[in-house]
DNA sequence: CCATTGTTTGACAACGTTGTCAAGAACGGC
DNA sequence: GCCGTTCTTGACAACGTTGTCAAACAATGG
């Protein structure tokens, strides 16, 4: 009934404190016959040491933190929109520490915040987790990379090369953005449109440069008025769209650079009286969940965010158990997933 | 630059570490001098206390865990369905806590896994977290939360009426269900459909029972043949409208148990050629996001997940402050918000 | 058979905080 | 002015684990 300690496993085991620990632990330089008794012991107590007294005793917390912007969530959720990183980051990242043992907590930061670092810090001095995820825009922070590099915390950022300041996980964006233009390009489609994303992600340029990639690759000419701004948000897919839609030479094929505003042009396409995608064709980035339920159903890039967060977190697990890492670069794959909303230029 | 503990703070302060102790905690009989000085001296040196210390050596760890299902998890998200409840437990839970200085933990279990209970107190011994968010299914264990209970760990059931084990928050379903209909009556639909939810879930029966409330209400008929069973996957919302929309008299008007089934109608009605909202109302449940993207635009049943998972993090911090709670339960308003997809029978 | 090396085990301190208790100071009532 | 409270402060143990170190023992090589 009441808590078990590592004590009465000891005891049950008829063994000292320090061999449960050796067992539970899986370090070397115990005999089989003791490994043994310990291992029913535990069993039959259901012991489970306390992660507090661990990061008591020893040198390791078993616990990671990801570190999400609070703008990047909570606005979002406010707008009715949802926030699919912390979704899918969950999943991606829990199953990995459950395996190993750890823990996975999420922190709302406010990114754009005077004293950042002062949060942070007291975070890290709170939680004294064995090692950090940054996602964006966190991750693109050089100076809170430096910081916690300097503090010797393990980081990965999620989203970025990080060019050595930590560890990276991303996807090539410039690329997706290359092959979501070059998709429609194949489909015979000659004026293409691009709805930019929010200049506070580097990714959203990168993403725009491989639009750029693309066309000229296919000898296709480069209309900046083909090309309208947006920040990821519904009303500036709008916007966006509109505009677009309403020039006079208008575009039958449309990338934009995330879901929303994807999910915006269609909504607009509807509107102007254009089907999709028989008058215009689209592709969206980030392959939310929504993208799939949405009539037609759009080709979508789909970016690896589950897998990324569970190489993250294998990374500062294996950081954390050697004592240290190497800051080297992960490149993980994307996909173009082809559904309804684009065919070939009528 | 390394890790500044509460002893550091008690020799800049010149007064004894446990002095230290009472101002940080807020406890009183400390003179405003004394305050005042250590307060200067935890500011200067940028202290903030070990969380795992603080369990080690008090009877409070600081720490919440919500208990999800990991098949409403994974599974959804495998499928290419968010959880928006994680999504909004977050946002709800994590700002009460940061202001009282409490951290929640996300922990994902099998509902239906066998060793169930052993796996929880697991979760219990290793975290030793002062208090538990079942979210549901997991809400609905009675086992489980008579277990909790009688280890005394402070527990709050979400979505369900706790009835003395432990404390519920929850939202009216079977009101909720009845408005939703009631406000389609009101609008002269006298054919009313309705698509159920998951037996699994327990609001699935409160929402058809306020369906069927609301009906008598109107005086309208109960035609049996006009409810169909779903499971609030998008394929189930496809089979159940279906069945609904090719009746020889076919409902004008229908209520989704989720926003899912009721996305799923949108797009089935859009294939039989029906327009909506002139041909068929549709009111959904659960107001996610992607309601308000869709086209028309879904008037669905709002449940204040965010409100609801900030007053179980309030309950629990309350308790663990006490040492002791009221096993009450907490009723959270729903809000019908109308949007385009419901309108006048023509 | 001894010296050397390696393996297995356990005793004990340490981690950073709070709970407990006691000592001294301040206060109030007669 | 004396005694009983109450308020303020600090010394110290305790929490459950791991790191360190040393002792006992086994294996190896000469």
């Amino acid at each position: 009934m009441s808590k078990v300690t590592i004590r009465h496993v000891a005891a049950e085991a008829g063994v000292a404190v320090k061999t449960v620990s050796r067992v539970v632990n899986g370090e070397p330089n115990v005999t089989r016959e003791l490994r043994e008794r310990v291992s029913q012991a535990v069993e039959r107590l259901g012991y489970v040491p306390s992660m507090a007294a661990r990061r008591m005793g020893g040198s390791r917390s078993y616990l990671l933190v990801a570190l999400n912007d609070r703008n990047n969530t909570i606005n979002n959720w406010r707008s009715g929109r949802g926030n699919d990183w912390i979704d899918q980051m969950l999943h991606g990242a829990m199953l990995t520490c459950e395996t190993q043992g750890y823990r996975m907590l999420f922190e709302l930061v406010d990114g754009a915040s005077e004293d950042l670092d002062r949060k942070v810090v007291g975070v890290l001095s709170a939680l004294q987790p064995d090692g950090l995820i940054l996602t964006p825009p966190h991750s693109q922070n050089e100076a809170l990379s430096q910081m916690l590099v300097r503090r010797k915390v393990p980081v990965v950022r999620m989203g970025v090369e990080a060019h050595g300041l930590g560890m990276g996980v991303y996807m090539n964006e410039r690329e997706a953005g290359a092959a979501a233009t070059r998709h429609l390009a194949a489909l015979g489609h000659v004026r293409i449109g691009f709805i930019a994303g929010s200049e506070r992600f580097a990714a959203s340029e990168a993403r725009r440069q491989g639009y750029v990639d693309a066309l000229i690759e296919a000898g296709l000419p480069i209309d900046p008025s083909l090309q309208a701004p947006g920040d990821f948000t519904f009303e500036s897919g709008i916007e966006a769209a509109n505009r677009l839609l309403t020039l006079d030479e208008r575009p039958t094929a449309l990338v934009a650079s995330n879901d929303e505003m994807a999910l915006a042009t269609l909504h607009c396409a509807g509107r102007l009286g254009l089907c999709v995608p028989a008058d215009l064709s689209i592709v969206s980035f980030d392959d939310t969940p929504g993208v799939r339920l949405s009539v037609p159903a759009l080709t979508s890039i789909r970016q690896p965010i589950s897998e990324m967060a569970a190489c993250a977190a294998e990374l500062l697990i294996a950081a954390s158990r050697e004592g240290q890492y190497e800051p080297i670069d992960h490149q993980l794959p994307f996909r173009l997933i082809v559904r309804g909303s684009t065919t070939a230029r009528s």
